[in-house]
DNA sequence: TGCTTCCATGTAAACGATTACATGGGCACT
DNA sequence: AGTGCCCATGTAATCGTTTACATGGAAGCA
């Protein structure tokens, strides 16, 4: 049975020829069939042990590992997953990509990070991406699907792959959600202020098309009713998430003749900007403005003065979405819905207002209400 | 030609099945072969123009997309690059993964994160990655190649695959190094606190295995030797670039009696640490320390007070990696290493010592020396 | 002992592209 | 008009797995 092989390919084994080393190559070795290999791997209780353990030997002495192409393309399973996001490069993303890839990792799925920058282009670019079938299923932390920028000719192709929306919420889809309770955080945090005595508290939102401004506004709205303050207009001030944004508002409520006593920003980044400005402005906070933020990022505790804020579970939030997405892949059950805990941390950017004392604050965390 | 195809494929052309398109059904539809269409994509030029067009037109009607399981089993390419990093959630990295993942995309290729958090497990496991051929090439940020932590039996496998080092330099590996030259950066900065009258400058150093560190650290002894000062190890402090480090480096100056009149810390996150907790110990900065960050992070402008920093074209830097392992994918030549410029970035967190006057300082950058 | 059942294994057909090689027609040149 | 060349295209082998189906032997049961 040695032949020089029914492929006549010539028998080369020295190093001179770099080919791979192939399921053949195994099987011939441990004197089975490429099917034994390849259920050795994938099934080992369904081949006897003694097969077993010569395979495995002649894998390790020939150093084989699978083609993954022919694997999949044989499988139709890429054992990749796609993390779609809006901007890589911001801070809050990479902690909740490292819950993601770390879960991931764990249950042999690797990870193709997508970054689209606002170009359509790219998103269709991602589209095309997943109906190639390069990955098994995805994660959006973009907060809605491809369906908008459709392709070609209405071909529906096959988007059945399992998806899951992290953090950004997609309202239409019927697709696993795991977030916070924005709206309740925006709500605590706002009653938190109010409850210093604050009464006219000034909200830097983040963009106006975002579903998480969208629920963060009304918990801001909530907590001023909750309080018994009125909603002012005027004071909501446009943002963006961005420290720019922060500034951007700071330097508008530093032009103002009459100003709110706290200010919630729905990003710390927009409160450490906005924090930097006032102070440049002469302002001090949280002595005549308190700036509460949102996420507590990892420069919020060591903001001047260190940030109050809603803390998020960002690495949590990313093993939680990755479980999830491993659970639809292997065909598990999973929950429709997660929702994490946040936290109240109470720092030092936030104070009563006006002349009482100011405490030399400690950090202080305040587990939030869960959500009903 | 139409008797239910060759290979007995019932003809149901119905949405029921969800049987992707295959190359062959637009080739049919075309009325050309598998072989024109794949041409037809990869090498227009090479079809004529009305076979060209008809190709297009039933890809544009059916939706195609290429299988690129198939695509890369074929011909060996995955079009993915794998990027190395040690550590996902730091906020350095992101925006340099930004550079990388635009320049990829643009070309046409899938970016593959690994984030290895000092487990060798792990390390192996993406060696074993690389040798599976999942990836085209990689892009290495963590300082060091597979190579320790052999696989198996010693099996060279096809590690041929084109490898980039960015940021970190590897001394022993002979591929392309995308960097900056630290060692000059920390020499200037050093020189930049002498010049201003500082005698005692301290230095906080990052872990002391790293590659940056040590080139960090020879241009901190540099600067010293250029300004004609003498080097106290009693003024290096132990780091490793997180802001705990810097929380650290700060209690240990608080602490002493005699202290430096500035800092050299080697990271920004380590600087604001330090800074926050001076500050929090009564000392002032500048006024009694100054410090002088590396990096300029994004909070390093909004932190308070700024901080004096050296500033890395972060996304320009991943941007060169990715475009020199492209030319290496592609086969054109590329530089074997790329220096990009550093800025000192004067801000307010360096000032003179001791009692002389504190300007109101303006941001201003100052072009690096470039390296001879 | 003869029949059924089951388990371990082998054989070979997909999976869906790329591409070497063959082919045939048109054009240019002598 | 004959020869040669090139261009556009088709045919079919190939990439390296997985897996449906076939097979043969051992074991269990009557």
């Amino acid at each position: 049975m040695d032949e020089s092989g029914p492929s006549g390919r010539p028998e080369q084994d020295d190093a001179s020829s770099h080919r791979a080393v192939r399921i053949q190559d195994v099987a011939k070795l441990a004197d089975v069939s490429t099917a034994t290999v390849s259920r050795a791997l994938a099934t080992p209780e369904r081949v006897s042990p003694e097969a077993r353990a010569r395979v495995f030997e002649a894998i390790a002495k020939t150093g084989y590992v699978p083609n993954p192409a022919a694997r999949s393309l044989r499988s139709q399973k890429t054992h990749m997953v796609l993390v779609v996001l809006p901007d890589l490069s911001n801070t809050f993303f990479s902690k909740i990509l490292r819950g993601i890839e770390e879960r991931l990792f764990e249950a042999g799925y690797g990870m193709i990070i997508s970054d689209l920058d606002g170009t359509p282009e790219k998103e269709a670019h991602f589209a095309a991406f997943i109906a190639a079938g390069r990955v098994d299923g995805a994660i959006l932390l973009n907060g809605h699907l491809f369906g908008q920028t459709r392709m070609g000719g209405g071909a529906t192709d096959r988007t059945g792959i399992p998806l899951v929306a992290l953090c950004e919420a997609i309202p239409s889809a019927d697709i696993p959600q795991i977030e916070i309770d924005n709206r309740g955080a925006a709500s605590r945090m706002t009653q938190h202020l109010a409850s210093l005595g604050h009464r006219s508290i000034a909200y830097v939102s983040g963009p106006e098309s975002n579903i998480l401004e969208r629920e963060r506004f009304l918990g801001y709205q909530d907590g001023l009713k909750a309080a018994g303050l009125p909603f002012d207009p005027g004071l909501v001030l446009p943002g963006d998430y961005t420290i720019e944004a922060g500034v951007a508002a700071g330097q508008n409520l530093a032009a103002r003749s009459t100003r709110p006593s706290a200010v919630f920003c729905t990003s710390d980044e927009m409160a450490i900007g906005l924090i930097r400005t006032l102070l440049s402005a002469g302002l001090r906070v949280p002595g005549d403005i308190s700036v509460a933020g949102f996420d507590d990022i990892e420069f919020a505790a060591v903001a001047e003065p260190a940030l109050t804020t809603i803390h998020q579970p960002r690495r949590e939030l990313g093993q939680a979405a990755a479980s999830v997405l491993i659970d639809l892949l292997q065909g598990r059950p999973s929950p429709k819905r997660i929702r994490l805990d946040t936290d109240l941390v109470l720092r030092d950017s936030v104070a009563p207002p006006q002349n009482m004392l100011k405490a030399p604050a400690k950090t202080t965390r305040t587990r939030a209400m869960k959500p009903t």
